[in-house]
DNA sequence: TCGAAATAGTCCGAATAGAACTAGACCGGA
DNA sequence: TCCGGTCTAGTTCTATTCGGACTATTTCGA
């Protein structure tokens, strides 16, 4: 119980412990609620979504029940607790550390001399296409919340994914301009 | 022997042997080679450095040799084999796979609900604040490398990470309009 | 009636993060 | 001279995270 105030728990937890501000769900409603909203920034694989959830309840920051269901299969439905609310509070006013950036492409570009300059501007070419189609589906998803004043925190972060695949490309095309007037 | 054919290795087993491409290294020269080149865009943990070494030695990627030193510990200097070589342009040559993204600081946003305007504000002041902390950082680095024709991959990467944090502080002006402006 | 898809969830191993720890040699100041 | 700090060099341990395989049940369409 008091295990809630004192014990540290990582930001997966507070990502699930946040869905659940949505309402009551189960664990196989976050898994599709965060394929549908968080995916772009956090993605938490369906496992772990599950072992938070029993965290979560093991803190006292949210309660299980069970529900049967005749028509599919039986299902535990969790729900935050005013405990809960209060962590993710909390949590929600510490200010993030240094975030951390993985990109294989980069990782890869980095190694670009041990490539062939076709092989390479390949790479800089399908980087390109990725984030032009990324950018088509958040443009998309953001046609879909227009408006809508729900989603106002959630459009914050769909305008970042679009600068940021925006200036992918932008820096795509320079990249390309550069690879190509290089030493050719 | 063989298995360096076959076995399947992450992509940390890369960033290491690519760097090996650099010269013969200790573990120790390649911790600290990583923190001031690939730090932007992967950082293996130092104990996950020295762990690649030496499955990179077992599945014939690398050499392994020890050196007495007087004047400081004894060290284990690796250098990247002929088949090392080859596996490393194999996987050069493999298209990126989906690259996932992840910020503590969207994830927060996105909850930004429940804040307060004033802690919302803040948070976003604090990610401009730091994006433009890591412009200046990397355009010092941009500057030391200028013109050096070694650093012509690097020196991508290193606008990507400008380009990246430009567009983060840009979007970061037009969020705090927003959120000033919105409703007050 | 067969198979695919949706619902609901578990299990396991590998990869990653990151902090603490060992240990030798150096160097500067009290 | 002794003490602490720093650099070199590396190991160990735990917790976290990822990702795929696996078990079930029910519904729906061909």
């Amino acid at each position: 119980m008091g295990s809630a105030e004192t014990e540290r728990l990582p930001n997966s937890s507070f990502a699930v412990l946040g869905m659940l501000t949505f309402g009551e769900a189960s664990g196989y409603d976050l898994v599709k609620l965060a394929e549908r909203s968080l995916e772009f920034f956090w993605a938490p694989a369906k496992s772990q979504i599950y072992s938070e959830l029993r965290r979560l309840v093991a803190a006292g920051l949210a309660t299980e029940r069970e529900v049967e269901q005749a028509d599919r299969p039986d299902k535990r439905l969790y729900r935050i607790t005013p405990a809960g609310e209060r962590a993710l509070r909390r949590w929600l006013e510490e200010r993030p550390e240094h975030e951390p950036f993985k990109s294989e492409f980069l990782l890869k570009l980095f190694f670009g001399h041990q490539m062939s300059r076709e092989r390479l501007l390949a790479l800089v070419e399908g980087h390109r296409r990725d984030s032009q189609e990324a950018l088509e589906r958040l443009r998309e998803i953001g046609a879909q919340i227009d408006g809508d004043p729900r989603f106002r925190s959630a459009r914050l972060t769909l305008e970042y994914g679009i600068a940021h695949f925006r200036a992918n490309v932008s820096w795509c095309d320079r990249a390309l301009r550069t690879l190509k007037g290089g030493e050719g």
